[in-house]
DNA sequence: GTCTATAGTCCGATAGAC
DNA sequence: GTCTATCGGACTATAGAC
């Protein structure tokens, strides 16, 4: 006989999941998350620092993702090019999971409270990668523009991807907003 | 004898500012905020969505002069370099302010919520932009990359400008920033 | 694990401007 | 009368303190 059932902060997240996904994010309590989880108000706070971070719990790995890739990017690789890996292999793990991402963006996207989260999200992650190409020996500013740019074609690559389920791959638009990048850049 | 004075959004706006300035965003309520201001909590969420956003209230005139710059630009420009013109309108209004612009930002750094919101705000402006763009007969997705570049490119010469206050101005930073785009872009 | 402060909402009342 | 701005009080949920 356990005394509690492990993977807390997994069931947290699966049962806000749920019922963000059923009633949509305000109508929903914290209460009402931790009861579904088995678990109490209190605990919730103990994983998640406000409401809003259960949606993005998986936030650090797809950080991690970015980072490792910039770092193993060739030492031949110009800026732009260790971050343009990194958008693809992104890119591949968000394909892997369609289903859920597009579920999870729908509830994002519903609710101002969260796209205001994803943003930071997102800034946190450029720093992140500017960081890393610090390390490759970028200095600034052209470390933190890279980054930033880098993001920006994710952004809008991944808004178009989800604008149109049946349209073209998220890599696909990931090659074409970098190509846009490269020619808005030279004044075209 | 009047029952209310004129300009409570602007009196909100100021006791806030001072309040922040004095003991930091999160020591303040907006029951003290109100009655600074000689008003009433409740008259203050009339005014702004919430307690961060009394901190925003100039934005619209930050958007209004970037959205105006974009479309003022001779037809002949590129969307880049429209985008260039209304950064460095920008600048010579924040150079205006700059004691102003230096306090607020401090109490914005200060406190994760309103870096939180301030991104947003970037953001919305960016859309504005884009739009501005969209009006000028630039196509997706270049239009929504030469906006967010662009911004970037503001974010990070503003934060320099603010984090050096006996450094270059914030045009001289922008131009630099904009050249290292340029360069990063190419593949430099 | 309980207790509490505060943000933010709702409905309604009131007082002046036009 | 109508419109707009302020005020009152009760209420819920988040989030942090003890």
């Amino acid at each position: 006989m356990v005394r509690w059932e492990p993977g807390a902060r997994g069931r947290l997240g699966q049962a806000a999941f749920e019922l963000f996904t059923e009633r949509g994010f305000e109508q929903v309590t914290v209460a009402e998350i931790a009861e579904r989880a088995g678990l109490t108000e209190r605990t919730f706070f103990r994983y998640f620092a406000d409401k809003r971070e259960v949606l993005f719990a998986g936030a650090e790995g797809f950080q991690d993702l970015f980072v490792s890739s910039v770092a193993g990017a060739p030492d031949s690789a110009a800026p732009i090019d260790a971050v343009a890996g990194a958008l693809y292999a992104a890119a591949a793990m968000f394909a892997a999971h369609e289903d859920g991402v597009r579920r999870r963006s729908a509830i994002i996207a519903a609710h101002p409270d969260l796209r205001e989260r994803e943003l930071v999200k997102l800034s946190t992650v450029a720093a992140a990668v500017a960081d890393a190409l610090r390390r490759r020996g970028v200095t600034d500013p052209a470390a933190s523009l890279t980054a930033e740019a880098g993001l920006a074609v994710f952004r809008i690559a991944f808004a178009s991807w989800i604008a149109d389920p049946d349209g073209p791959d998220l890599a696909q638009l990931i090659t074409e907003s970098l190509d846009e990048l490269r020619a808005v850049a030279a004044g075209k």
